[in-house]
RNA sequence: GGGCUCGUAGCUCAGUUGGUUAGAGCGCGUCCCUGAUAAGGACGAGGUCACAAGUUCGAAUCUUGUCGGGCCCA
């Protein structure tokens, strides 16, 4: 009868399941983290420590987290918790953007408009609710992400204390002289009938007309005086400057014709027409193409320069124009000369705010002309264009007209076509009192990851126009200033008046103003002053979170370590932020700003419905979990796009298991190990258990300055290498003959637990920022007396390296990893003709020169554990042994299958097998640990 | 059209100041194990470093251009 050597074993045993089935398991966590109440635990466990302040971007309260919410939230928490094990405190105050356009007209479906079909302050409380629904929505997928953060205090810029805040906000930067009121032309939606911000709007291919329009010139003598000519050759009939346009509705608006100061311009005689035209040389082949003109010839020519100030015909208006000189006229299309309204753009803006032209604008808050506009009143300047273009061949104007397909700016929610039109508008001016300068000076004093990060936002703050910080909508922060009706100034008391404003709006919200009656804080002038009407651009909301977060929470701190956004917000929130801060306090509000790409499909295309490439991170967490998207996240280099599909996350979970595993295995071998009672000291460990400390070692320092350099990345595939070749096809493989056979508490296998207790502290801190769910599991399964949680821990400190020099330093593991691999490879050859099938079946004899010798010989016998055979032997080489070569010099060898008996409980074939005659099946090692005292390990 | 940016094996990433046959892990193929077992191990096959010119004794690496992505702007 044998007997059950197996029952003899320390074979692996743990309650930690091999199948994550993280769907299930991880809401189960979220409960037992929420309570503990885990967030504020940490917070005060922290407290003390180094602050660093990650201040959150607010998303936009609208609709459920796409992808790229996922992502930016995943990082931010990954940052987060890495702060923490590091050893900061590292708050997390989540936040969301409340007021504007979107959630307006979310509003205006559901109850129709305000002030047509609701009051303006139902709609706005209706506003209120509908925000703070979806604020409940996206916290609740935020949460279900694994992110820890105050998710009971968040900041909304709808909060009545932030409401107030940003009128305070205003204030200040009112104070500090930036803030400016003027008529500028700004996009604007006749469909919303309010001005848009930038961000709302986007350009799509539309058909306009295309017309070429004659400008008279009304001193023909002098124009051709100015010009090089022949006397006598300079052709005849009526002169016209040429002006080509695609937006016939702004020459009512018609102030100027603008020529390049630089650009060559020829007049052109046409005796079929028995007209001459100036045009630019370098289009006038074009022009005259165009406009079918075969027979011409030029009789002057100049630079643009010689011209200005010359007068020319309206071409249906009793109006005089001048001819001035700008640098935004190109070359590209055309005529050279550009028609010139500074009500409708914002190059004819600035051009004529250098002449002194009049800021015309005909065109009223509907997109129709006003009534007093002559020939147009009443018309939708969409539907005038052909009015206009029958106007002028009345007035015989028109040269020649065509449709062009070109690139038009439309409102992103209307999908209309948007005009530019001059209107009051309150502006953040970037230049008035130096914010440009001071801000560039900023930015310069900023770290941005990656670096190009400076060269963009530079180059976007250098050559943006003024912020139009005002809107003429409902859901939204009142520019809360009093206007006098007369000179237009603004309330000499404003800054006191802001501050009596801001309180009530504390108290009530930003109705509190639009409820207000003047008198009860102007008394008697209230008659003599405007309340203005207009709200904020959100933009501003979300710029000054800095001054009503950052400021106002004690756990934060002004200015903020790190902003981390999508790289689209240098142009966004980056900016804004950096705008209002350094208009309210002259510095930037972040030391750092760190931005990742957008995710894109597996070919690099931008995700989109009507493509059907969009992955949804409910879905990826529904079906593989939170932790394997975050571990996506981890994985893939933000700094360029990040790719995702359904092989990226396939193979994404394939690593995830192999973590999971590997971590499993730790767990399963620690069965019985009790780190107050068993932990061996250092000197008294096995060399090889020093060695995957010291590897454990040395791979911390590079985590934590992979998290420390926000590559995170580098973090997994380090981590993912380190389980899978030093662990898995290595230590964790080669101790298990000794995990399994020794006995129970002796010092071989108590030496490897200590080792692998070790390695398991490390790794689970390792992962605990990326992978948090399965951290913490993996921590409750650590034996030993320790914490709720592992997030309220920092990096794991027992790991120690190995001496560098000894006999047993990383070199000489290093040397024995090479030659362990050139064992491999020649057991290869055996199982593949069948010899062997285990590699214990297998005994090896190493021929090897002095030094090879020396260094192999260091561990003796133990060189087979480590090879994973029943046995290696080390002989100096001399002639004739006819060992293989191998790819290490010195090093030959000679691979058999074991002649001898296998060993049933070690599997081992040894030669010792049946000489015990109570044990005629196992070897003598095993009698040992069996009936004896115990085997002796050093090494292995 | 302009600014910034990315393009190394099927996938995710390394590749130091330009210097031998470009690396890793995963996946894939073949085999082994059955004492991590819906696991584990071994070996192996995969790359004109997007393309093209140029600088250089020598280029994945530097320059220019082309192609294809991305963000922002017009």
């Amino acid at each position: 009868m044998t007997i059950d050597y197996k029952a003899t074993l320390n074979l692996p045993a743990t309650n930690f399941p091999m199948k994550a089935n993280l769907p299930q398991r991880e809401p189960e966590q979220l409960e037992r983290w929420r309570q503990l109440d885990l967030y504020r635990k940490i917070r005060t466990t922290f407290r003390g420590r180094p602050k660093f302040v990650l201040h959150d971007g607010p998303p936009y309260a609208n609709g459920e987290i796409h992808i790229g919410h996922a992502v930016n939230k995943v990082l931010k928490d990954i940052i987060v918790k890495s702060k923490g094990l590091a050893g900061f405190d590292a708050p997390y105050v989540p936040g969301w953007d409340c007021h504007g356009l979107p959630i307006e007209l979310m509003v205006e479906k559901k109850i129709g408009k305000a002030g047509v079909r609701v009051e303006a302050g139902s709609f706005r409380e209706a506003c209120r609710a509908y925000a703070a629904d979806q604020v409940d929505i996206q916290r609740r997928e935020f949460i279900r992400l694994g992110v820890f953060g105050d998710w009971e205090n968040p900041y909304l810029t709808m909060d009545f204390r932030f409401e107030a805040d940003i009128v305070r906000a205003l204030g200040r930067i009112c104070a500090n002289g930036h803030l400016v009121q003027g008529a500028k032309p700004v996009h604007w939606c006749t469909d919303c009938g309010s001005a848009l911000a930038e961000a709302e709007v986007e350009y799509e291919n539309r058909s306009s007309p295309a017309i070429d329009v004659r400008f008279q010139v009304l001193d023909e003598e002098g124009l051709i005086g100015r010009c090089h000519s022949v006397p006598g050759h300079v052709g005849a009939g009526p002169l016209s400057v040429v002006i080509w346009t695609t937006t016939p509705w702004t020459l009512p608006a018609n102030q100027a014709v603008a020529l390049g100061p630089d650009v060559d311009y020829v007049v052109v005689d046409c005796p079929d027409q028995a007209e001459r035209l100036l045009v630019a040389d370098a289009l006038m082949k074009d022009v005259m193409l165009r406009v079918g003109i075969e027979n011409y010839r030029v009789v002057a020519y100049c630079k643009g320069s010689a011209l200005e100030g010359l007068e020319l015909r309206h071409p249906f208006y009793e109006r005089r124009v001048p001819v001035i000189l700008g640098d935004h006229v190109t070359l590209e299309a055309g005529t050279g000369a550009v028609h010139t309204a500074p009500g409708h753009g914002q190059e004819d803006y600035v051009a004529g705010q250098r002449y002194g032209l009049p800021v015309d604008n005909p065109v009223g808050d509907n997109g129709k002309f006003l009534p007093n506009t002559p020939l147009f009143a009443g018309e939708h300047v969409m539907s005038a264009n052909d009015h206009v273009i029958e106007v002028l061949k009345a007035h015989g104007a028109l040269l020649h007209e065509a449709r062009i397909e070109h690139s038009y700016p439309h409102c992103w929610r209307h999908k209309t076509p948007v005009i530019f039109r001059a209107t009051p508008q309150w502006f953040i001016a970037m230049d008035q009192n130096g914010l440009r300068r001071m801000a560039l000076e900023e930015i310069a004093k900023v770290r941005w990851i990656p670096d190009w990060g400076q060269a963009r936002i530079e180059g976007m703050v250098a050559n943006r126009p003024d912020w139009c910080v005002s809107r003429q909508r409902n859901w939204g922060v009142p520019i809360a200033l009093f206007v006098h009706r007369e000179t237009g100034e603004i309330h000499p008391n404003s800054l006191t008046l802001i501050e009596q404003v801001a309180q009530r709006i504390e108290r009530r919200g930003i109705d509190a103003w639009f409820d207000l009656d003047p008198a009860e804080l102007l008394g008697d002038e209230a008659a003599h002053y405007r309340k203005m009407s207009d709200t904020l651009d959100v933009w501003f909301d979300s710029g000054v979170t800095h001054f009503c977060v950052l400021e106002r929470r004690e756990e934060l701190g002004f200015p903020a370590d790190l902003y981390l956004e999508g790289s689209d917000q240098h142009r966004g929130w980056f900016q804004s932020s950096l705008l209002a801060s350094v208009a309210i306090n002259g510095v930037a509000p972040y030391r750092q700003v760190l931005t990742h790409g957008f995710t894109v499909d597996a070919h690099g295309k931008k995700m989109s419905k009507s493509k059907g490439n969009v992955v949804a991170p409910q879905k990826v967490m529904q079906n593989l979990g939170a932790d394997v998207l975050r571990l996506w996240v981890a994985a893939t280099d933000y700094r360029a796009e990040m790719s995702v599909s359904d092989e990226i996350l396939k193979r994404t979970a394939d690593v995830y298991r192999r973590l999971r595993n590997t971590a499993r295995y730790l767990l399963a071998n620690l069965a019985g190990f009790d780190p107050t009672r068993h932990l061996v000291a250092p000197d008294d460990m096995l060399a090889l258990d020093r060695w995957a400390v010291d590897r454990a070692y040395q791979l911390q320092r590079e985590v934590a300055e992979a998290y420390e350099s926000y590559q995170f990345h580098l973090v997994y595939q380090k981590v993912h290498h380190f389980c899978s070749v030093d662990l898995g096809s290595f230590y964790l493989d080669v101790l298990k003959d000794r995990q399994y056979t020794c006995q129970e508490n002796s010092l071989p296998r108590r030496s490897a637990q200590t080792a692998l207790f070790y390695i398991a502290e490390a790794l689970v801190r390792w992962l605990a920022p990326i992978v948090s769910f399965t951290a913490d599991e993996i921590w409750r399964h650590l034996p030993g007396p320790r914490s709720e949680s592992v997030f309220l821990e920092t990096w794991y400190e027992s790991l120690f390296p190995l001496a560098p020099g000894s006999l047993y330093d990383r070199e000489f593991w290093d040397f024995v990893l090479k030659v362990r691999e050139a064992v491999s490879k020649e057991l290869e050859v055996l199982r593949v003709r069948d010899a062997i099938g285990s590699s214990l079946d297998a005994e090896v004899a190493l021929y090897a020169s002095e030094p090879v010798f020396e260094a192999l010989s260091r561990i003796g016998d133990e060189l087979r554990f480590v090879f994973i055979t029943s046995s290696a032997t080390v002989l100096r080489r001399e002639a004739g042994t006819g060992g293989l070569p191998t790819e290490i010099d010195g090093l030959e060898l000679v691979v058999q299958a074991s002649p001898h008996s296998k060993c049933i409980r070690c599997w081992q074939h040894r030669p010792d097998v049946g000489s015990h005659p109570d044990h005629p099946e196992i070897c003598g090692r095993c009698v040992e640990n069996v009936a004896g005292s115990g085997e002796i390990r050093k090494y292995a």
